[in-house]
RNA sequence: GCCUCGAUGGCUCAGCCUGGUAGAGCGGCUGCCUCGUAAGCAGCAGGCCGCGGGAUCAAAGCCCGCUCGAGGCUCCA
């Protein structure tokens, strides 16, 4: 016996002509199935009644797997050249019809000895096609793997990829003093967060069911929204978000110029066939945005790495000018990420990446450099407004490093002060000794990676990168590459979960005041009001404070309302008392409530608490009734 | 790539099962109201019901295909 079991949407059969005189009756109408699991049978020579039974038990485990009740019998001769008698066949089918009733299965039967019409609709997962043969002596069963439709199709993956698969692992926490736990008797009491990416990480469930709430977030404030126009992925910003994203890109460059990383520009797109750049990009042939012009293939960078490494290549430096850092502000990084995993601000396909390379003389001044980053990292997050409450880290290296430079690993889980999620390798695959990176844990228990640091062993071969050492030889330096932020699109997501998050605690939900598009509204009280309105707004203006006026005809409470849902940090109304008496009753939004003051304390009060932030005019008309309105 | 679900004014959504005139709220516009801390009132405009095909006297609705989106699977240097 043969059965070609398919899993479909629908079948379409209409019986045409009898083939055979022992055919059964039937009318030549069209039946239409759908759900429903199709069974082409062919009884074989010497098939019994006994091999029905055990057919239809293998069909039920399938079915139970399958979430589906419901089978059509058809017989197909065409899946054998050895078939028993027609009749003996039409016998062992019926028998297998009732067989399949009795067990409570929604049976249907195509009519047996016609030549019949058919269409169907086959599904596409994994188990939608079986096909088994049973022989009557011993009852077994060749499934799946033994028909031809099987999809052992080996899609271009990439050595590092598969590596990845038969890379065993060790998952570790690193505790603040330095001491690997296995991950197994671990006791995450109080670290609700730590737990829930470390199931993300190893387990890698994904259970999830609504929208991330960042997506509605970032297109009611009016921030960014999905570009149907474009590649997936690829976002459109609002002169709101635009004005929070030039901001980070300011502050973050900022930061680095600081720390002694010197800002360059490399170019977004670079020749495949590039003898650097092949060999590293081969191993992620899937990546790419590729394009190509005139007789060239071009792709478009997915980091700084390229650009920075062969700047590196041509320049000349020793190790006295070293640590050499290098930094960019990619906009932007492209990875074309399947199209099932992009998401909102989270991941995206076009992202803006600051990167920062420091090129090192040996393991030691790494060790060195890597530490000030790693504080660098933190500080920064911490003033974009992500603290560590709001974020894990996980830290991989192999076993030998972790041996070798126990000390230095237990400087960095100090530093922290909370354990730390370790993946611990046997052999290093990776161009990485050390790697980690911060992860932010959202509102649907998924992980999304901000800033990271690594230790790289391996590129500055792969570039022929050198330096001149103190005997004047040359020498392959250590690379650093690092992030300090992260994505800055993923800042963004990251802030606007966390405002959610706070808005289901019951605190008022908002964004950090440097970044708030708005950060103060004035409402008059009624159009007589407005000259003096103006007036203040322009003093408050004059000290780099972002103001606006709603000069509406809407009441005073929807303008307050409506403030209050864009998220404005600080609400005045304006009228007869407060200009006569010069106390304004400011509404402060992350008290919920209101603090009387003069117009100087209001400005001295903002002024310091922006202090040492970059600072863009207000991204959109300051009277709120000159505004387009961008979203809905 | 696969699975599931979805696509109806600018936005959010109802109507679809059971075919017969396309609905609401928000937003917009116009007018009235000039207001004391989270939604004032009235009127008006605005829709190829994603695209293509099929069955039907008749399709937003039923059937088929396609496109796009969301979530999941897979994957994530």
């Amino acid at each position: 016996m043969r059965i070609l079991q398919l899993h479909s949407n629908f079948i379409v059969y209409k019986p045409v002509e009898k083939e055979i005189n022992i055919a059964e009756e039937s009318k030549k109408e069209e039946t239409r199935l759908e759900e429903i699991v199709v069974l082409f049978t062919a009884i074989e020579e010497g098939d019994s009644d006994a091999l029905s039974k055990k057919a239809i038990d293998d069909v039920r485990a399938f079915l139970g797997k399958l979430k589906v009740n419901r089978i059509l019998i058809y017989p197909f001769a065409h899946l054998s050249s050895n078939l028993s008698q027609p009749s003996l066949a039409l016998s062992i089918i019926k028998d297998m019809e009732g067989y399949a009733k009795a067990n409570g299965i929604e049976t249907f039967r195509a009519p047996f000895g016609w030549n019949k019409q058919f269409t169907i609709s086959i599904k596409g997962h994994p188990l939608a096609e079986q096909a088994r043969s049973y022989a009557s002596n011993q009852v077994t069963t060749a499934s799946q793997a033994s028909l031809p439709i099987e999809s052992n199709k080996e899609a271009p993956v990439s050595a590092a990829l598969k590596a990845e698969d038969t890379l065993k692992s060790y998952w570790h926490i690193l505790q603040t003093d330095g001491l690997l736990v296995p991950i197994e008797g671990y006791k995450f009491k109080g670290k609700s967060n730590l737990q829930k990416f470390s199931q993300y990480e190893i387990k890698k469930t994904r259970a999830v069911t609504q929208m991330p709430p960042h997506v509605p977030l970032m297109k009611r404030l009016e921030i960014a929204d999905y570009e149907p126009g474009s590649d997936p992925g690829n976002i459109r910003w609002y002169p709101k978000g635009r004005m929070m994203k030039a901001l980070l890109e300011q502050y973050v460059s900022m930061r680095i110029a600081q720390y002694g990383g010197m800002e360059v520009e490399t170019p977004i797109m670079y020749d495949f066939n590039h003898p650097s750049l092949s060999s590293y990009l081969n191993r992620f042939p899937a990546r790419q945005y590729v394009l190509k012009s005139e007789d060239k293939e071009l792709f478009l960078r997915f980091a700084a790495c390229f650009g920075q490494f062969l700047m590196a290549h041509d320049a000349q430096f020793s190790y006295k000018q070293m640590p050499v850092k290098l930094y960019e502000l990619t906009r932007y990084s492209f990875r074309r990420e399947k199209s099932g995993e992009v998401v909102g601000l989270k991941r995206l396909r076009a992202f803006t990446m600051p990167d920062c390379h420091a090129f090192c003389t040996d393991l030691e001044q790494a060790k060195k450099e890597f530490i000030i980053r790693f504080d660098l990292c933190i500080d920064v997050l911490e003033n974009i407004g992500l603290i560590k409450d709001d974020y894990e880290i996980a830290m991989r290296f192999t076993k030998d490093f972790y041996t070798e430079n126990k000390d230095f690993i237990k400087n960095l889980a100090q530093k922290f002060g909370k354990p730390i999620l370790a993946e611990v390798w046997n052999e290093r695959f990776f161009y990485f000794a050390l790697k980690w990176d911060i992860n932010f844990v959202d509102n649907q228990n998924k992980a999304a990676a901000l800033s990271t640091d690594q230790i790289d062993v391996e590129n500055a071969k792969r570039y022929d990168i050198t330096y001149v050492d103190e005997k004047g030889e040359k020498q392959y330096p250590l690379i650093l590459h690092c992030s300090p932020s992260g994505a800055l699109e993923r800042d963004i997501y990251a802030l606007l979960e966390k405002a959610y998050r706070d808005q289901m605690t019951g605190k008022p939900p908002m964004l950090p005041l440097w970044l708030s598009p708005t950060q103060v509204r004035l409402i008059p009280i009624s159009d007589k009001f407005l000259n003096k309105v103006e007036e203040f707004a322009q003093q408050i203006t004059n000290h780099c404070i972002r103001v606006d006026i709603d000069d509406s005809s809407a009441t005073l409470q929807k303008k307050i309302r409506e403030a209050e849902q864009e998220w404005v940090p600080y609400i005045i109304v304006v009228g007869e008392k407060e200009i006569e008496s010069g106390m304004l009753s400011v509404r402060v939004r992350e008290e919920k409530k209101q603090e009387p003051m003069t117009i100087q304390q209001f400005i001295i009060k903002i002024s310091e608490k922006i202090s040492g932030k970059p600072f863009k005019p207000l991204p959109l008309p300051m009277y709120v009734s000159k505004r387009p309105q961008f979203h809905g």
